[in-house]
DNA sequence: GGTACTCACTTGCAAAATGCAAGTCTATAA
DNA sequence: TTATAGACTTGCATTTTGCAAGTGAGTACC
C-alpha cells in the first residue's frame, strides 16, 4: 500500500505553492534572476542583502524543487551561471501580482524594474506594470 | 534630521510585502478568510493545522499590518471575529497568481474553492479561475 | 452542585531556521 | 610575493517554529 503521504500539509495549490517560496527570500532571488542577473555574486549584492549561507541554501532548494538551473559559464574556476526555468519564469505572474499589491498599500514601496544595461529579449513575461 | 531607515531591507515592494507575508503560514489565514472563515477554530481547524500560537501571533501580525481587523462578535465571553480589510482582500489576486501557478506547476494539487454553504455576495475577486 | 466539554487563547520548551562574521579554495593581477 | 576577487562554507548566537499542555470563561448534562 501507499502510507507515504502525497503532501506535507495539504493538497492545496497555495499551501504546496508556500512550502516551497514560503519565506523571505525565495520569491527575492526569482526577482532577481527575472531581473537578468546571474551569477551568485549578483544576487548577494542585491540592496537586499541576502546573507550569503541563505543565498547557498536557496540556490539548492530552488533548483531541487525544478525553479532554478545551473550551468558551469566558466572552467577553472568552475563559476555557474543560475537561470531560471519555465516553471521559475512562471512565477513573473505571482511577483507582479505582489509587487502591485506592495506599491498600493505598501507606501513609499517602488517597483525595481531596472535590469543590467543592454540585456533585452531575456526570459520575462514583464507586461507593462501600470 | 531623519535617521530612521524608511524600510527594513530597500524600498522593493516585493521585499516590504514580504516582510509581512513571507512565511508559510499568514497567506493561508488570509485564503481562509477570504474563503468566509471568521473565527479562530474555524481558522485552526483547517486542513493544514496551524499550530495554535502561531495563528495567534499571525493574527496579530496581519491586523497590526492592516490587512485584517477583528471586531467582538459576541460578549460574555468576548470572541471576535476577524475579517479582512480592502487591503486583505485586495491579497485574492496574489492568492490566485499563487494557486495558479501551484495547479499549473505542482502536480497533485488543487484550488480549494469551497466556502460555507450560502455565503454568496462576500469580499472575493473571484474570477473564473480558469 | 459537580463534572464534562467547547472556544479562544497562552505558556513552556525543544528543534529548526536565520543572520552575522570569518574562513576556504581557485585563480587572476600587480 | 602579495593582493584581490568570486563563490561558497563554517561556526555560532539569536530568532522563529512547532508540539503539547494549560488557562479562563461559559454552556450542558446529571
Amino acid at each position: 500500500m501507499n502510507n507515504a503521504k502525497p503532501f506535507a500539509r495539504s493538497a492545496c495549490a497555495i499551501a504546496n505553492s508556500l512550502d516551497v517560496l514560503g519565506d523571505k527570500w525565495s520569491l527575492l532571488v526569482v526577482r532577481d534572476l527575472l531581473h537578468g542577473k546571474h551569477t551568485y555574486g549578483e544576487l548577494a549584492r542585491s540592496p537586499e542583502h541576502i546573507p550569503t549561507n541563505i543565498l547557498a541554501e536557496r540556490l539548492k532548494r530552488l533548483e531541487s524543487a525544478g525553479i532554478i538551473s545551473s550551468a558551469p559559464y566558466q572552467e577553472r574556476p568552475v563559476r555557474y551561471a543560475y537561470t531560471l526555468t519555465s516553471k521559475g519564469v512562471a512565477l513573473g505572474e505571482v511577483l507582479l501580482a505582489l509587487v502591485r499589491w506592495g506599491k498600493r498599500h505598501i507606501p513609499g514601496t517602488v517597483a525595481m524594474t531596472q535590469r543590467p544595461a543592454g540585456a533585452e529579449g531575456a526570459a520575462s513575461p514583464t507586461r507593462r506594470a501600470r
